[in-house]
DNA sequence: GTACTATATTTTAATCCTAAAACAATTTTT
DNA sequence: AAAAATTGTTTTAGGATTAAAATATAGTAC
């Protein structure tokens, strides 16, 4: 009889249980999946929040808003940075604020609109940025590894559907 | 041509890009795969927030919280919620001490190791649970309605596969 | 051109979360 | 038994997030 198949908490550092641990018998297949998706992305995230904030001192939030920035070279508004973050504009301010201070963007008042403030990355926001892009796609192909092409492909069509339909539920 | 496929935010309200719009042409199918897994979760996992908001005037982690209580009716110590929960001390300490206010659990020190609080469902707390967990589960199968249960088997192996590889990879 | 309405952004208050430090009680070592 | 190590919990400081209110500017109606 095993001590517990479950690590320890050591000082903050979380052990090893995940959603699908919400489980009692009897629970419908979808919530079944539904939990090991959640597990599934939650570790993948996790793996990549850690190694964004060890490598990089970086904040996937902040990433994020810097990929988006990096699609966009002519800049962003405030509003448009929310609408593709899919988050508040409070919370863009905030994110827009920390990476500022770090030299790694610049907002600066639009010209023809002046409620509008236009943020583009700096040049060492560009070079920063283009560095951890690549160490984060090495990431997600070695965490993807298991899976053949055929089965990426397949998992794919399986989560396209699923988003497609799931987007139409939302009010 | 269209005005734009992306609604507005209004008032704090979000739109309608997610996260693979951070894809740039070029772009691995793998990182492909994950930017459209973690639109998925994200959406599902906003509908699920959402309505436990609107129908029960719960946030999705003090419902986790529940969840693992009624797993276990003799309760669970602060620290096997924080295991079980994948989530530290300090934010056990922050939802339990909201839904003991609430009257949904009650804390009561443990006989044996006075170190340990153990906490568990009260009465009220266990009726609000299943109420909820039941219209939960409903979310669940209607969100995932667009797959065959053949499709959802398919998923979840897939899945099942992914997780057991991305959990070896971790540190 | 003044008043209303709409849009863009920031601010505020609340919740959630983490890591690390502090504190408290138990267990182990010597 | 005293000291040391371990374990359980709370506190602290800092981000991320939301909804709602406040502010500032722009556009429209009259």
């Amino acid at each position: 009889m095993g001590r517990s198949r479950v690590k320890l908490t050591v000082a903050g550092k979380v052990g090893q249980a995940d959603a699908e641990t919400r489980l009692t018998a009897g629970d419908h297949q979808a919530l079944r999946l539904w939990l090991r998706m959640l597990a599934c992305t939650n570790l993948i995230e996790r793996v990549v929040r850690e190694r964004l904030k060890s490598d990089f001192a970086i904040t996937l939030p902040r990433f994020d808003l810097m990929a988006q920035l990096q699609r966009s070279p002519a800049g962003l508004s405030m509003g448009e940075l929310s609408q593709r973050l899919m988050v508040t504009g409070g919370n863009v301010t905030g994110i827009v604020a920390a990476l500022e201070a770090e030299g790694l963007i610049v907002r600066e008042p639009d010209a023809a609109d002046r409620r509008v403030n236009r943020v583009r990355l700096t040049a060492a926001g560009r070079t920063s940025f283009e560095r951890m892009a690549k160490a984060h796609e090495d990431w997600i192909v070695d965490l993807y590894a298991s899976l053949s092409a055929e089965e990426q492909t397949n998992l794919s069509e399986l989560l396209g559907r699923l988003k497609g339909h799931a987007s139409n539920v939302r009010n």
